[in-house]
RNA sequence: GGGCGAAUGGCGGAACUGGUAGACGCGCACGACUCAAAAUCGUGUUUUGCAAGAAGUGAGAGUUCGAUUCUCUCUUCGCCCA
């Protein structure tokens, strides 16, 4: 018998797919439709394991959601602007576009080959005008509602490179290529205002009943709400200034305030521009990053002013700082200081000999409690506050609190948001053009439609200082109603590029706009979302925004939220190897003996050192190429074994061994069809069994059922059980003894349920058996599954003491009959009385004896 | 420091609403085939015990006739935020 050829049998059906256009979606209003996405990639060069797992996953479900009779929407593209484009093209000498372009050829085929239900003609690629346009467009149109404006704001700067950088590009606050200590620069920047849509990001969480709960939270925290209370200060001093206004969640600690910090940017640093020692100040903490978390490790430093500030509840006078850990665009840039009650605060008081004045106690404790090194910001009571005293902190005091504030005019409860605006500009070449100009006066000036797309300009040297468009001076000019501009050089962040695609693919030729609404009248929202937990935050809020920004002032689009289920899954990780340098090595370059002895190949005197598993990265070398494997095991192989040994979304581990065993399972699993199949076209005349037909009947039945639920459930490594299940129960039937109608028919269900994660063996198999090209997902039959006979667990004092069969009908006296006459559990009842039965009606009787 | 989640054989992992713990796979052991090996097939595989049995889902308690599942405390690990 011949071995399965997976070469030719997987080409052929890939090419069946394409040649029928089987994919190819189609809106059609008379079917139920199903959108299923997956992230789409960003073209660094070759797929990973990663993308293997993420669109197996999204294939399966597409395919399963087909043969349930949807119309299925299962689009792919790439994520083709970016960074790692611009840093290739910039080392080999390279053209971006044409580095991109190569890259994504080579992913392409490399993704057709997993045989991915794929409709190839909707794909799209960001970087091409085609795309970008839209986008282009969609910006103006934010900016005509007032969602987008532009400010100055800080960036990382890396003096040496003269470059911007990402937050991802500062490691322990030095620049990633560079290695000089980055610097904050404020630039004029462009802004989605995302911070408008705070409460509606917030709300429509409630209703996205099919995200996971962990994401949800993560956005929530992220946008972080937060209840408490503007206070205005009196100022007193020496500089026009009257009163400084603070944010503050814990208003109840008012007592304990000793000092008011306001940010550098604060307005009234306006009044020390000239004072050296000031500037001198500012820019030792332009030295932090602009991260939350650079801030927050950075060490505190604060430049005293001449004013004082006044509480206004007791009157009492505290100096006023700059302070390096109050941002400006949190609240209002000025926080009170309480030390013994914020960690950052007390730093703060000990490093410049502040006050610490504790006002809030553990519960229990006497007034004696004292605040020294470590602020209290437990719960407790209040303390040495006049009025507030003996109120419970937070949640009484702080209302309480607000109330008396209000109340004496001196502030009042506000809602506060931590999520802050989106800055969108990018000082790179590579990435979608900002359709703004500037004329003589440097007025921002939307560029008209007519002159769109602006595209970016081809062959430009890419090794300048700064920012290369800056220096494309024939490129920046465009004469706008007669007047002479220079096109703005800032790109647009990759995450905008991400924001809108969804929608694109719903109608990817549409050249009047971005989409047709028709389309996505239809196809909208997303049904499934499947992706990496890394964009749990960025790239999901940045789609949720962009969606209601588009239907903001705009009655004709009415989704709100693009996608209604999600699906996060986890990473591939494998061991990490190191030689006895410390270098990393690829799997490929370790043996292993016998005795778990790990040395380098070819070289058993050279010895490696295993690491822990760890995420798949280039950086460790700890990767495995699809491609290899796929070319030695096929695509089927790959989907099983990458389904088959975690849950899809917990991370798994590779393991040679198991993709061995899905590669010995596909053979398996061929050999037995070949005995099937014979049998079915055989002139078998053997006597059938009716026992062994009901029993196939049945095994079918539980298994369709079993399989349908864990595709529901997102359980993918159970259904590989599943299947070995069905493996193990054909291979051992005796199949002489089955009529071929009920054989086939039974075969052929078996083989459709298994299709969509062995698409290209299930549809040979099938193929061989039925001339029909389509088949449905198979319904369980019901009746089939009714039990006959039941197992009753027999429990004695609640221990398991065996199981009975019984029939289907049996009830509590007689399955006490039974256990009373058999002599398997008599030795348990001797010199016993029954004080208790409890009988779970077809599972269970227990039992409790005396 | 805060939030969320997880912990089950040698390993990855199953177990519906509280009702047979360990499905399925990997590994391992033994056997068949073979001169031999690989491949393949078969049998076994939580621990302990000759067996009957006993113990057993990170630790400790609680609710219950019955807890991997529910509640509380703790330990360890992971992720996110600071």
């Amino acid at each position: 018998m011949e071995r399965y050829n997976f070469k030719d049998i997987e080409k052929k059906w890939q090419k069946h797919w394409d040649d029928k256009k089987i994919f190819h979606a189609k809106v059609d209003k008379n079917k139920k439709k199903f959108y299923c996405l997956e992230m789409f990639p960003y073209p660094s060069g070759n797929i990973h394991m990663g993308h293997v797992r993420n669109y197996t996953i999204g294939d399966v479900l597409s395919r399963y959601k087909k043969l349930q009779g949807y119309n299925v929407l299962h689009p792919m593209g790439w994520d083709s602007f970016g960074m790692p484009a611009e840093n290739a093209a910039k080392q080999n000498n390279l053209d971006p576009k044409i580095w991109t372009e190569k890259n994504i050829e080579t992913m392409k085929t490399q993704l057709k080959k997993l045989g991915l239900s794929i409709d190839w003609r909707r794909e799209i690629s960001t970087c091409l005008p085609e795309y970008y346009k839209h986008q282009q467009v969609f910006f103006l149109e934010l900016y005509d509602k007032g969602l987008v404006y532009r400010k100055e704001s800080y960036v990382n700067w890396d003096p040496v490179d003269k470059t911007v950088l990402a937050n991802e590009q500062v490691i322990d606050g030095r620049g990633w290529r560079s290695g000089a200590i980055v610097e904050r620069k404020k630039l004029n920047q462009w802004f989605f205002n995302i911070t408008k849509f705070s409460q509606e990001l917030l709300e429509g969480l409630d209703k996205l009943n099919q995200w996971p709960n962990k994401v949800k939270t993560m956005q929530k925290n992220w946008i972080g709400k937060s209840f408490g209370c503007e206070i205005n200060f009196k100022i007193e001093g020496n500089l026009p200034v009257n009163e400084i206004k603070c944010y503050t969640t814990r208003p109840d600690t008012l007592f304990g305030f000793s000092f008011l910090a306001v940010s550098p940017d604060h307005p009234i640093s306006k009044f020390y521009e000239d004072d050296k020692d000031f500037i001198k100040f500012k820019k030792e903490c332009s030295k932090t990053g602009t991260t939350e978390e650079s801030i927050a490790q950075a060490e505190k430093i604060g430049f005293k002013t001449s004013l004082l500030a006044i509480n206004p509840l007791n009157k009492k006078k505290v100096p006023v700082y700059f302070a390096n850990f109050v941002l400006m665009d949190y609240g209002f840039g000025a926080i009170f200081g309480c030390p013994a009650h914020d960690q950052r605060d007390l730093d703060f008081a000990i490093k410049y000999n502040l006050e610490v004045l504790t006002v809030v106690k553990p519960e229990g404790e006497n007034d004696s409690f004292k605040v020294t090194k470590k602020a209290y910001t437990d719960s407790g009571i209040i303390f040495n506050s006049e009025i507030l005293n003996n109120l419970r902190a937070p949640n009484e005091s702080i209302t309480e609190t607000i109330k008396i504030l209000e109340t004496k005019k001196i502030g009042k409860k506000k809602v506060n948001f931590r999520l802050k605006d989106w800055g969108i500009s990018r000082q790179r070449y590579w990435g979608c053009p900002i359709p703004i100009a500037y004329n003589k006066n440097n007025d921002a000036i939307k560029i008209p439609l007519k002159h769109l797309p602006i595209k970016l300009p081809e062959k430009i040297n890419l090794n300048t200082t700064g920012n290369p468009l800056e220096h494309e001076h024939k490129w920046k000019k465009i004469n706008i109603n007669g007047e002479d501009c220079n096109i703005e050089t800032d790109t647009l962040d990759t995450f905008v590029d991400s924001s809108w695609y969804f929608l694109r693919f719903c109608s990817p030729n549409n050249e009047s706009y971005g989409f047709d609404k028709d389309e996505i009248d239809y196809w909208m929202p997303v049904d499934q979302y499947i992706g990496g937990v890394e964009h749990a935050i960025l790239h999901l809020l940045y789609s949720r925004f962009f969606t209601l920004a588009l239907s903001d002032k705009n009655k004709e689009f009415n989704i709100t939220e693009p996608f209604s289920g999600l699906f996060t899954q986890g990473m591939v990780c494998h061991e990490t190897y190191q030689d006895e340098n410390g270098s990393w090595l690829n799997p490929n370059e370790v043996e292993s003996s016998n005795n778990n002895n790990y040395f380098v190949k070819g070289h058993p005197e050279k010895k490696v050192k295993v690491g822990p598993s760890e995420s798949m990265s280039k950086s460790k070398k700890n990767t495995i190429d699809p491609e290899e494997i796929i070319t030695n095991y096929g695509a089927d192989a790959v989907r099983l074994f990458i389904l088959s040994d975690s849950p899809p979304e917990k991370d798994v581990q590779w393991s040679e061994q198991g993709m061995l065993g899905a590669y010995k399972f596909i053979n398996k699993f061929w050999l037995m069809h070949q005995n099937i199949k014979n049998e079915i076209f055989s002139d078998n005349k053997s006597e059938k069994e009716k026992s062994v037909e009901e029993n196939l009947n049945k095994f079918t039945n539980e298994t369709i059922d079993k399989v349908t639920k864990n595709l529901d459930n997102f359980n993918y490594n159970v259904i590989i059980a599943n299947l070995h299940e069905t493996y193990n129960f054909l291979s051992k039937i005796k199949i002489n003894k089955i009529g071929k109608s009920v054989l086939t028919e039974n075969y052929v269900k078996i083989l459709t349920i298994m299709s969509p994660v062995i698409p290209h063996l299930a549809s040979e198999c099938i193929s061989q058996i039925q001339k029909k090209e389509s088949y449905n997902w198979p319904i369980v039959d019901k009746k089939v599954l009714e039990k006959k006979t039941l197992e009753i667990v027999i429990q004695l004092n609640g221990k398991k003491r065996g199981i009975e069969t019984c029939n289907i009908n049996v009830d509590k006296n007689e399955l006490l009959k039974i256990i009373q006459q058999n002599d398997k559990y008599k030795k348990y009842l001797k010199d016993t009385t029954i004080i208790k039965t409890i009988y779970v009606k077809g599972r269970l009787i227990n039992l409790i004896l005396k």
